[in-house]
DNA sequence: ATGAAAGCGCTAACAA
DNA sequence: TTGTTAGCGCTTTCAT
C-alpha cells in the first residue's frame, strides 16, 4: 500500500502539502500540486479511511440495524437506506438481529467500537428497543424507524400511523359488508404485542359499526409466512370461521393465502385478506394483495436526515406520525 | 470515550500494561491485574476498533457484494452470510450494486479503502464480474460466489452446477408430457446473457428428446418479478403459445405466474412453470413453484471458509461446482 | 512484572 | 507556499 509518505518522497515534499493537495486545503503552487498528483497516479495512492476516521473521529459510515432480512419488506427497507444514504455521502454498515437478542446486543455494540457516526433502526418491535435503549446510554445519535409504539419516547423516532392502518383495512372490509374479520398479529420474542396499535385501529373501525373483534378471532404467529399459514390455518377451520382476514404484514397475509388455498377456498371470492407493508411481491402473489402502503423513501429519507443533523450536533425531534394509505387489489372482495 | 490512557491513570499504572491485561498477553501481577478490570468496568470502557484495526492492519470485517437486494435470493442470501461470517468471528460490511455499474465500482473502491480483509461477491453476473476483476488488481482476496461461467478463472470462485439445474427442470417438464417449452431469461447491463448455460441445460434435455428450443420461445427481460411478467405476457400471447415456461430465476417465475393468472391461464392445468433459486418465498405462492433448489448454507459456508483462508495467506482454489436439486411442487403438471 | 518509546497513516495547528 | 510538530487510540518491541 501505498502511503503519503510514498508519494511524499517522490514528489521532493512533505506529507502536509500531499494532504494538502488532495483535500484541496491550504494553498498549494500549481507546480507542486501537478507533481504531487502525477505521482498519486503513478504509485497508485489510495487514502486509508481507517487512519482518516481514526484522526477525524468520523468513519462516514452509520450502522442499521435490521430486524429481518428474511423479510422482504425489511430487505427492501435496506436496499433504500443504503441508496439514500450514499447520496448523502454517507456509507451502511448493515446489521441484522439474527432473532437472537444477545447476538443482537452484541452486533449493536460492535457497531460502536467500529465508531459508527450514528445508528438506524429499521424495526418497531419491542423488545429490540429494550436493547437499543440500554445502548443507547452512549450519545451516539441514533434513530428509530417505523416506530409502532403510541407514547412519546425520548429516542428520536420516526413514527407511523398503523392505527390509522389498521382502521383503513377494517373500514375497507367493512364497506364490503365483511362483519366477521380474524387478525393476525404477531408477538415479538418477549411477549409483548409488537404488532398492538395496528389492531387497535382495526378494533375501532369495527366498533364504529357497532361490532366488536371477536377475540377467539384474534391470533398471533411469527411475521413471516410461515408464521402467516399456521394462524390462517386456525382461523379458518375455527367453527365460526370469518369471512376476511386482517394481517398485521404483508408476509403473513401471504401465508394466509396459501393456507387458504390449500383448504380450498378461493380469494376474494370464499375470503378476503388484506395485508400491512405493501411489500414488492404484494403485486405479484395470485389473487395481488390488497394492503396498507407506506411512502417509504419519505419515511427513510427523513429519518436520514435526522441521523445526519444530529450527527452534526443540530437540535433534533422526532416528527409527526406519518401517514399511510389503503390499496386496493385482488384479494379483497364482497362478503359471500 | 474513556481511552486505555483514561484507565491507565486511574489504575496508576501505564497504557501497556493496560493493553496487556485486556489482550491476556505478556504477564501482568494478579492485583495489578484486577485493579485494572476494576477501573475499566468503572470507567465503561470500549476499545476502539478504529485504532486496533489501524495498527493491525487487520479490520475483522468482509466486504460483501450483493446484486439486488430487492430479490429475495440475494436478501437471504446476505443474511446467511452474516450469520455464518458471525460464527467465524467476521463482521460484514454489506454493499449493494444498485443497478449502475459506476456506482458499483465506487462502492467496491470504497470497500478497499475501509480496508477490509476480503471481498465476498454474491452474483454471478458478467458485467459485474468486469467490475470486480478490474478491481481485484489489488491483492485483496476475493471470492466470487455463485459464478455462473463454465470456463475456469482465475478468480477465487465458487461454482454452481446450473446446467444441470437447467437440465433438471427440462427432464421435468419433458416427463410430464411438455413438448413446447418457453425459456425466460435475463441479460445483464452489457447485454450478455447471464444465465446462458441455465438454458443450455435445458437444451441438453430437450436434445435428448430429439426436440429443439423455439427460438421465438426463448426471451430475456430483467431478474425480477416484473421482468418475469412482461415476458410472460410476450409468451402466452404467441401464435403457438408454450405449455411450459423456465424461468431462469424464481422471481421472474412468480411474475410468469402473476401474468398467467391475468390471462385467465389456471396453473398447473394450463400451464406449468419451473423456476430457480428456491426462495423462501417459493413454498408460498398460490401454487407453490417447482424449482431448482441450491444448498445456500453449503456454498456460503464453503465460500467463507474459502475467504478466511485466503485471508491467512494460504495457498486456496476454487471447488468443483456443487450439484443443484430438483423440487417438485405445486406449479407443473401434465401437459393439457 | 512493568514501563518507555516508537509507530500504524493521516490531519491540523502553527511556524517559517 | 511549504514544513514542523503533535497527536488520534492502540499495540509492540525492547528495556528495566
Amino acid at each position: 500500500m501505498t502511503t503519503i509518505y510514498d508519494i511524499a518522497k517522490a514528489a521532493g515534499v512533505t506529507a502536509t502539502t500531499v494532504s494538502n493537495v488532495l483535500s484541496g486545503k491550504g494553498s498549494v503552487g500549481a507546480a507542486t500540486k501537478a507533481r504531487v498528483l502525477k505521482y498519486v497516479q503513478e504509485l497508485d495512492y489510495q487514502p486509508n479511511l481507517i487512519a482518516r476516521s481514526l484522526i477525524k473521529g468520523r468513519t462516514g459510515v452509520i450502522g442499521l440495524v435490521v430486524g429481518d432480512m428474511n423479510n422482504p419488506f425489511y430487505a427492501e427497507t435496506t436496499a433504500a437506506v443504503e441508496r439514500l444514504a450514499y447520496t448523502a455521502g454517507l456509507r451502511v454498515f448493515t446489521t441484522t438481529f439474527s432473532g437472537e437478542d444477545q447476538v443482537g446486543q452484541k452486533l449493536l455494540e460492535d457497531l460502536i467500537l467500529r465508531q459508527v457516526d450514528g445508528i438506524l433502526v429499521t424495526s418497531g418491535s419491542w423488545s429490540e428497543q429494550q436493547t437499543i435503549r440500554s445502548v443507547s446510554a452512549m450519545q451516539l445519535p441514533i434513530v428509530y424507524c417505523f416506530w409502532e409504539g403510541t407514547q412519546p419516547t425520548s429516542l428520536l423516532s420516526i413514527a407511523l400511523d398503523f392505527k390509522q392502518g389498521g382502521f383503513l383495512a377494517g373500514q375497507h372490509l367493512l364497506s364490503l359488508g365483511h362483519r366477521r374479520v380474524g387478525v393476525i398479529t404477531c408477538f415479538d420474542s418477549e411477549g409483548n404485542d409488537a404488532h398492538g396499535i395496528r389492531v387497535a385501529g382495526l378494533q375501532t373501525a369495527l366498533s364504529q359499526h357497532g361490532l366488536l373483534l371477536d377475540s377467539t378471532l384474534l391470533l398471533n404467529g411469527q411475521s413471516s409466512m410461515e408464521g402467516g399459514k399456521v394462524a390462517a390455518y386456525k382461523l379458518l377451520t375455527h367453527p365460526d370461521p370469518p369471512t376476511a382476514i386482517f394481517a398485521t404484514t404483508d408476509a403473513m397475509a401471504i401465508g394466509a393465502m396459501t393456507a387458504a388455498w390449500e383448504l380450498g377456498l378461493q380469494i376474494p371470492r370464499d375470503l378476503s385478506v388484506v395485508g400491512l407493508d405493501d411489500i414488492s411481491l404484494a403485486k405479484y402473489v395470485v389473487p395481488s394483495l390488497t394492503t396498507i402502503t407506506i411512502d417509504r423513501v419519505a419515511v427513510l429519507s427523513h429519518a436520514i436526515k435526522l441521523l445526519l443533523d444530529s450527527i452534526d450536533g443540530q437540535q433534533v425531534t422526532s416528527p409527526p406520525p406519518f401517514s399511510v394509505s389503503l390499496v386496493i387489489r385482488g384479494s379483497t372482495g364482497r362478503c359471500p
